[in-house]
DNA sequence: AGAATATCTTTACAGCGGTAACTTTCCACC
DNA sequence: GGTGGAAAGTTACCGCTGTAAAGATATTCT
């Protein structure tokens, strides 16, 4: 571990403080620079390791994609529900929520990265794959592609506007009291189609 | 008021042209000066009209959250479904792809901006009152809290994803062949909580 | 020990947003 | 019909940012 000249391990710690810092005040105000300062190093050190402001953001997402498309393969391994996917989906966010923005706004990042372009494929492999088992469930979603999609949507929608506060300015979160938000997702998600035991029918007829 | 002293109508040129840059290449991007440049003015003509930066993304948001607060009534006013509205929030964003940006990504935005705030709130307003009939539907909703933020979700959810490109990304878009994204919201959607009549249920493929 | 390499620093440069002081145009008013 | 003031736009400057090239230092390999 060297202590003066080199870091030690300077491309974990710009990782590390870059989410801290897009957590707390997005992607756009992220400044290399001054999270150099922070870490104690010029402000061309971090370029060595990532290329570009660019290349800490796609090396963030790619980060990001990995641990996503894990929890969804532990999930599933687990014998885990749809549902239980979509909360896991929202938990992830929630737990990385500066690496789930960057993750899905393409706009910051390059698109020839290949690292991350794998581990996203990969991820949304394991997401389709958990959302594909609606085809042949016994909710009686006749719409298949339909019905990825609203799984998809809905728990992407409710991860997107709790992290950006959307839920709670439209006043929708107070009907709730102190619910916490993966409640928040199983309950909102489960209209979807219902529980798996067809004891109360999703539709009226 | 002035309407040809060197340009003309600055402020609706602006933004006009920071959606359509937004649009373009996203919100990072986007710079005042480079703006500037392409109307023909100095770097900081802009700032007379918004103040500074931030200034115009708020002018630009205001503007969205007002556009579709208008949308969202004129649907209830038409005696427009639930489903109908959901379909509407979609085409606004696909509509005014930046606006839908910017409007949520608070990052972006003050938050002493009272046109903004007031816009907002109207829209949010709107917003629930279309999605509150749920309440009193005859879907059969029982968590009715729970149906709101799912009917927000799903619909803020396909927005977000098919904008930003993942559902093609994903691969899920092929499913539908070249059906439109309204067509497929209204399919996903109308999962959430069956048709009110039950004639005609959403489609196989 | 010595060479090679990975890591970090220094220095330099162009573009950006923000501010202040100035100029030009327009409009309203006496 | 001139005049003063407000509105709109310009120029000059500051500090911050990302990128780039070249030099310095530590680590590793032989």
């Amino acid at each position: 571990m060297a202590d003066d000249y080199h870091h030690g391990n300077l491309r974990a710690a710009v990782l590390e403080k870059a989410a801290e810092v897009i957590g707390r005040e997005g992607p756009y105000s992220f400044s290399l620079r001054s999270l150099a300062l922070e870490l104690g190093v010029s402000h061309t050190a971090p370029r060595h390791h990532f290329g570009s402001r660019e290349g800490v953001l796609n090396a963030l997402a790619t980060e990001g994609f990995r641990e996503l498309g894990d929890r969804l393969r532990a999930n599933r391994d687990a014998g885990g529900d749809f549902l239980d996917a979509g909360v896991e989906y929202v938990r992830f966010a929630t737990d990385h929520p500066a690496h789930f923005d960057v993750m899905f706004t393409p706009s910051l990042l390059g698109d020839g990265d290949e690292e991350l372009n794998a581990a996203r494929t990969a991820a949304f492999g394991e997401l389709r794959a958990g959302v594909d088992s609606l085809a042949d469930d016994d909710r009686g979603v006749e719409d298949a592609a339909a019905g990825m999609v609203a799984g998809w949507s809905i728990v992407h929608g409710v991860a997107t506007l709790a992290l950006t506060g959307n839920l709670d300015r439209s006043g929708l979160r107070d009907l709730f009291r102190d619910t916490d938000l993966l409640s928040i997702t199983r309950r909102s998600a489960g209209l979807l189609f219902g529980p798996r035991t067809p004891s109360s029918p999703p539709q009226k007829e």
